[in-house]
DNA sequence: GCGTTTTCCGTAAACGTTTACGACAACACA
DNA sequence: TGTGTTGTCGTAAACGTTTACGGAAAACGC
């Protein structure tokens, strides 16, 4: 059914050999014969197998990306990961290599499926995201000594790959700047709560903020849940109660700044009015809730771009003539001014 | 650097034939020496390379979903997808199988990405979604004869292939039904401009319900913009401006909710006071809106295990004793009542 | 004219599997 | 003892590529 080389060859009166040859752009072919041979491709609809291929040449041409819901998150996914797809595929495209989104079953962290991913050559590099501050994935990864790229910091595996991470120490710090020139001094900090290293981050430069100000961290201002608009709902009313209650509440993502307004609404404060609402990392929901938040946009398209470009740089047979080399670069946020504080 | 099974051969100082029928619990292999390679399998940490595998079975050992973003959806994207792809994957890993997504630019539509996979042979089957009215896509697939199944139905390709949809078009009279008996007779309609097969249907029922209740439809009170939450923003105020203004809207989609209802606010109607609002496809997003949204949640993690099954029971290499058939289901979507209708 | 280089192409091995086939031993049965 | 059966394993071909190597013919230098 599909055609194959040799089927070319037969039909051309030539061998394999030169075939190949003329397919994959080498010298010593005649210019004649060359086109004779992309003509008959063309014309028998001839498209490399790809197992044969990958299997002749130890690479699979082809990268892979770790989708995978978060424990309880079961429910809904993360929109924030499409824009950045985009981005990556389409650099990636531009070298000629296809991306594979490899989806895990929730929870277990990844790390089977990275396992697989690696041991059974289905890819040539992994992209890590949402990446912990200690980070198994990125021991073993760099132990097997398999390339990969990060968005995201992580303390793991030292300085030896690229990544690409937005600078949360400073937006979480910009926030708390923000609120206290407009008078407020009893800031929450809502954020995850696994170890993911933005949500560490985001908390950094929040309480480096406040002690810059002269203002003291009150633990019961800060609060984690499930990063998605249930864990927002559970755990803004802990910081609302809490003796001295909030003026304002930075929120660590959109998710959880829906669920945590909700929260806000059944107890009759109105964001925007009687409490200040800055969210970190924002999206397209942001803009369009009423009142629209403040935030932070990550260029997320632009992102996956250069994260492609980063992990090509790292891995010999792709770099340059520079030679391979591990960039590490981080962005500002940018805040927009809406209408919630 | 990775173990083969020559390594294994060698290290067990028998033939790589018979590590090969061990590994793959053929019967002709002594129960002893099957233990040996398992053992030595486990020890050398030897998984079988991909590519060699599919090369000689004809066979990828995975399925790939489709996914790709909307034009005018650009920024960000559907959540959606999810849990469906959450739901698929635990099924076919029950199979064995492997679930690759495949990332396509905005806007192509996906017939190129679609064509580089079945003529790479990168994966065994495809899955298809967003289907449309007519879809190219799946006259391709019908026409080179290559398995799919597709969530969401379509006119194109006759019934040969599996499919699992929802009933759009029950939940569009649903919904009309519920508003009418509540009081309304100027019931909007809001849904995605792309010729989406589920924006169809929707309206179909919405239609049909209307005169069912002698309620002459007005086109003015239909309208279809991107199905995201600018869409709606920007499709809202003229069906709100009409001469005789709707008091209802059907929204299709959670986005499109939240654009309109930004709308509604700037022009000062409050969504469960001045308008009912209903959405037709249902996320948490509407949960934790004030006020929480009426709509029809999809079961999605469920539909993507028996999409996943119907399509297994579709192919023949997997298809059990009763051989290949091609199932079609359309599922009942159940009404949530909350607070904005 | 002869020797040397260049151009072009065919041959065959290799990548890591799976599997059809046959070989061999052990055993059963007459 | 001969014949057939069963259990276990090795051999080798095949899947579709890529590529090192060598060879034939043409082109070139003198």
């Amino acid at each position: 059914m599909a055609s194959s080389i040799h089927d070319l060859a037969r039909h051309l009166n030539i061998s394999i050999g030169t075939v190949s040859r003329a397919l994959n752009g080498r010298a010593d072919v005649n210019a004649d014969t060359r086109q004779r041979v992309l003509d008959a491709a063309a014309k028998l609809n001839y498209s490399p197998n790809q197992s044969g291929r990958s299997l002749r040449r130890g690479s699979t041409h082809s990268i892979a990306f770790m989708l995978q819901p978060h424990p309880g998150d079961q429910q809904y996914g993360e929109p924030f990961f499409i824009p950045f797809l985009t981005g990556l595929q389409a650099k990636l495209a531009e070298s000629g290599l296809d991306l594979i989104v490899v989806m895990g079953a929730p929870g277990d962290y990844q790390q089977e499926r990275l396992r697989r991913v690696v041991e059974t050559r289905r890819a040539d590099a992994v992209v890590l995201a949402w990446t912990r501050r200690e980070d198994e994935r990125i021991d073993y990864l760099t132990r097997v000594g398999f390339p990969f790229a990060t968005l995201g910091r992580s303390r793991s595996g030292g300085k030896s790959y690229p990544s690409l991470d937005l600078d949360f120490e400073k937006a979480g710090a910009d926030a708390v700047d923000r609120l206290v020139a407009r008078g407020h001094r009893r800031i929450a900090a809502i954020r995850p709560s696994l170890d993911l290293n933005f949500g560490y981050l985001f908390l950094a430069g929040y309480r480096k903020a406040l002690r810059r100000h002269g203002i003291a961290v009150d633990p019961e201002l800060i609060a984690s849940g499930f990063i998605n608009e249930a864990g927002g709902y559970e755990v803004t009313p802990g910081v609302m109660n809490s003796k001295d209650p909030p003026t304002a509440i930075i929120f660590n993502n959109d998710a959880m700044a829906l669920g945590g307004c909700k929260a806000l609404a059944e107890m009759g404060v109105r964001p925007g009015h009687d409490i200040a609402v800055i969210v970190i990392v924002d999206t397209p929901l942001c803009r369009y809730f009423s009142p629209a938040l403040t935030g932070f946009r990550p260029p997320l398209a632009p992102m996956g771009r250069r994260l492609a470009e980063m992990l090509l740089a790292s891995i010999p047979a792709y770099a340059g003539e520079e030679g391979p080399r591990a960039i590490r670069e981080v962005w500002p946020l940018e805040l927009i001014a809406r209408d919630s504080d």
